[in-house]
DNA sequence: AAGATGACGCCCG
DNA sequence: CCGGGCGCCATCT
C-alpha cells in the first residue's frame, strides 16, 4: 500500500540523531523526493511523535517564526545544539544520512 | 479549473 | 549580509 512522500520524509526526520541537525532539502533528497523541501514542511506540521525542531533551512538557519521559532530555539539547546543568531553551525551539528546505498565511487 | 500559500532553495546584484 | 526574483510542489480557496 502507497505510504506517501510524507511518511518517507518523517520516517528520515526521525533517523536525525538527538544533538543533530538537517535541512529540509536534505531531508527531501534523502527521503527520495529531492526538490520537494516544501512538502517536508507539511509532513512536519501533520507528523506526530517527530523532531521537528532538528530540521532547518538551507545553511543552518532557522525559519520559523515567533513563538514557533523561540520553541525550536529552546529545544536545539536544549539538546545541546549552539545557535549563533540565527542560525546553527552545520560544520559542528549537521547530520550527514547515511547514503542509501552504493558504496562511494 | 485558476490563483494564492508557504517552517524552501538557489542564483544574482 | 540583504533584498529580489524565479523555480518547485502539495494543499487550500
Amino acid at each position: 500500500m502507497k505510504e506517501g512522500m510524507f511518511t518517507d520524509m518523517l520516517a528520515t526526520v526521525r533517523r536525525i540523531p538527538k544533538g543533530r541537525v538537517s535541512t529540509y532539502g536534505e531531508v527531501a533528497t534523502a527521503s527520495g523526493h529531492p526538490g520537494a523541501a516544501r512538502q517536508v514542511v507539511w509532513a512536519l506540521r501533520a507528523g506526530k511523535n517527530v523532531p521537528w525542531h532538528r530540521v532547518l533551512g538551507a545553511g543552518g538557519r532557522i525559519r520559523l517564526t515567533g513563538e514557533s521559532a523561540l520553541e525550536q530555539r529552546l529545544r536545539l539547546q536544549t539538546e545541546g545544539v549552539t545557535i549563533t543568531g540565527d542560525k546553527v553551525d552545520l560544520k559542528r551539528f549537521h547530520h550527514i544520512f547515511k547514503p542509501a546505498k552504493e558504496p562511494v565511487a
